[in-house]
DNA sequence: AACGTCTGTTTTATTGGTAAAACATCTGAC
DNA sequence: GTCAGATGTTTTACCAATAAAACAGACGTT
């Protein structure tokens, strides 16, 4: 009756959806414009300037976020490698839904985006080891991906289900 | 500029991933045991009574519970439709880390139950039509799983790599 | 020098989820 | 009938993330 460690590791990530945009942010900004200050941020994730900034201070606090005598913003060792990993999960994702399982571009977008910060190293890199082999150019990973895109829906009968008898998949099948 | 609608989309899902667990374990509950309280979901899920009694006050306030005289909960309609498309979405996502991406089953469990309640309907729809069709008795689909489960690890090189012109996806399998 | 604007911070408040403690109620044992 | 234990609620407090408003400093124009 405690399978309570489960659901409660929800909380146990190494940063937020929140705290993963900040730093997100400060890659973009850079990037782009040369430079990334709290009210560049704050107009990046249309927050205000005070969330903004209470929100990176803590990540200064942390060592995620380093600033220079001009309030100019950088990311720290430990802040790049974060967002490298979380960006490289919401590519992964986004690749997959998009690409595979063809989801329409702007709920891919949304899915990832969710889903970017959560997913474990484990299933991440599984997760980019099948799409890459799934969009190689092999005669098994083709034959297969037009075979399952010239199907559409496979099944929403019970009875031929090969997978329903395990657990009931089909409800959201049947009422989607 | 303005992409903070994707990643705000974040907060505004119909269920947080707290009031999630807090249904499944009156549905647990009730299949198990015949019954659910304030305690014995509060037990099961391994927080206070206190805390429990506060958010199924709010789930009763909605609608997505309901209580009887003897202080017993059930879930109403809309609380039963709820917790059947988060169970059906978490069920979907295991099978596929477990049975295809071949996650650990631990990690699985953990994966699936902190993404259940972020997925659209389009992703889960379309994961479980993939999964289905994955896991049929096709030729082209037994012929693509082998094929993926003998090669192991595909290709870490940047070069050789279908997908690395499009986002830097490396980068993950080239740390982890 | 004065005014307006941009910037960053702080303070106050809200929301969701939690713990801890106090309290009330019910129930069963004796 | 009383007492112990279980149950449910409320209050207080905390944390993360936000908004709103007030405030302080810098900078430029006139």
């Amino acid at each position: 009756m405690a399978s309570s460690d489960v659901w409660k590791a929800f909380e146990e990530n190494e940063i937020t959806h929140s705290v993963a945009h900040h730093l997100a942010a400060i890659r973009e900004l850079k990037d782009q414009y040369g430079y990334a200050r709290v009210s560049d941020v704050a107009r990046y994730l249309d927050i205000t300037r005070g969330s903004a900034s209470l929100t990176l201070k803590a990540l200064r606090q942390k060592q995620f976020v380093l600033e220079d005598q001009n309030k100019f913003l950088r990311l720290s060792v430990r802040g790049e490698r974060l967002v490298d990993l979380v960006l490289a999960k919401r590519a992964i994702v986004r690749k997959f839904l998009k690409d595979v399982l063809q989801v329409e571009g702007h709920q891919a977008e949304v899915d990832a985006c969710k889903v970017e910060h959560l997913l474990s190293e484990e299933t991440s890199e599984k997760l980019l080891n099948f799409v890459r082999f799934l969009l190689a150019d092999t005669t098994e990973a083709r034959e297969f991906l037009n075979a399952f895109w010239q199907t559409g829906d496979f099944c929403h009968d019970e009875a031929d289900c090969p997978i329903c008898d395990d657990e009931c998949l089909l409800r959201i099948g049947a009422t989607g």
